[in-house]
DNA sequence: TAACTCGGTGACTGATTGCTCATTGAGGGG
DNA sequence: CCCCTCAATGAGCAATCAGTCACCGAGTTA
């Protein structure tokens, strides 16, 4: 590689990194693209020189961001835990990247459609499974016999909700470490 | 009253009308002041003669919708339904005024903390009346041994769900209606 | 070394906001 | 009848965006 192809890929990635800090912190739709600039030190027009515009940016960083979380979704389906289990591995991997999941679930509503249904799609692959595991074990008589579907939409609902109201439930720190064990524990609730 | 203070009235609750109109349909953040002064023929000065800027334009309009339906709420308590006919009314009363409740779960996160708190405000008041409806069911052995604050958040974190995500869950017609007896449902399984 | 390439620059554009203010003219008071 | 009041007007302002483009100069090539 040149020297300025070095470099441009280094710009690149340099907005990349300054813009994905920005997005988590302040979400998608309130930070500027004069703001990414700024602190990653170059000039405006820069930015739209390595990105067509600025949704082009977001998903970029969105789907990379997707994909890493997709990854270790996988991983913890492979493991074939049961579902308390799974539920509790599940709000571990959401704390652990808690800032960009409050950023999806405050602004999902307003998301365009591209964006919203690739959201929504990795969301459904966690609840298949979920949905997945609660079947069977309604088969099997270990759980009480519900509307499956439903339950799931409570337990994601829920979930969204404290994500999205963040800081009425928490003043700093983790909301889904908070609650998690109640969250476990209501749901075991309606399925037992 | 002056010509000139019936003129005066008139506008102001015209104002009042179209701005409620329109912020019911396209939300409180996307509705444009311009556009409200077009939809009510009138200059884009005289909203500002009317009302100090938006922001006192939506509190007002909030205030009397909430206070509408806060006299709705306190009628439904009074009667001292049994929990599952309490929710049922409530969920009704949601799907009567659905579309500012879908306006209100979409963008309650990006309102300031004097907005956001009259919402809330307001939410707490049936929230605490559900509580206390559980608690002492449970006391009387009627309703499982579970965390009431948790199943109440599952409750209203649900119907939040459903209503800042509507076009997801329903193409037209009421979210709330379609769901509604399977979140009866539902959370009379947690509770039985 | 001279000519060219191209990543980077930042002032500028155009669109969209909420909000202001000098001006107008119908209505009211003396 | 005349003058004053005041609701209403709408052009215009300031701020905030995303996105453009003529220009620069370091790096590459011949």
């Amino acid at each position: 590689m040149n020297k300025r192809q070095i470099q441009k890929k280094k710009t690149r990635e340099l907005i990349l990194q300054v813009a994905k800090k920005e997005f988590i912190k302040k979400g998608f739709l309130d930070t500027t693209t004069s703001e990414i600039s700024k602190k990653a030190e170059i000039a405006h027009g820069t930015l739209f020189l390595h990105f067509k515009n600025k949704e082009t940016l977001i998903i970029e960083i969105l789907d990379k961001e997707l994909e890493s979380i997709n990854t270790n979704i996988f991983k913890l389906i492979s493991k074939d835990y049961n579902l308390e289990r799974l539920l509790s591995q599940y709000l571990n991997l959401l704390q652990k990247e808690e800032d960009l999941f409050v950023v999806l679930a405050r602004e999902l509503p307003f998301y365009s459609d591209k964006l919203r249904r690739k959201i929504l799609f990795r969301d459904s692959i966690i609840r298949n499974h979920f949905h997945k595991a609660i079947e069977s074990g309604i088969k099997e008589k270990r759980y009480r016999d519900i509307d499956v579907t439903s339950a799931i939409i409570f337990l994601f609902g829920t979930i969204n909700y404290y994500l999205s109201l963040k800081p009425i439930f928490v003043k700093e720190g983790s909301v889904i470490k908070k609650f998690k064990s109640s969250i476990i524990r209501t749901f075991k609730k309606l399925i037992l």
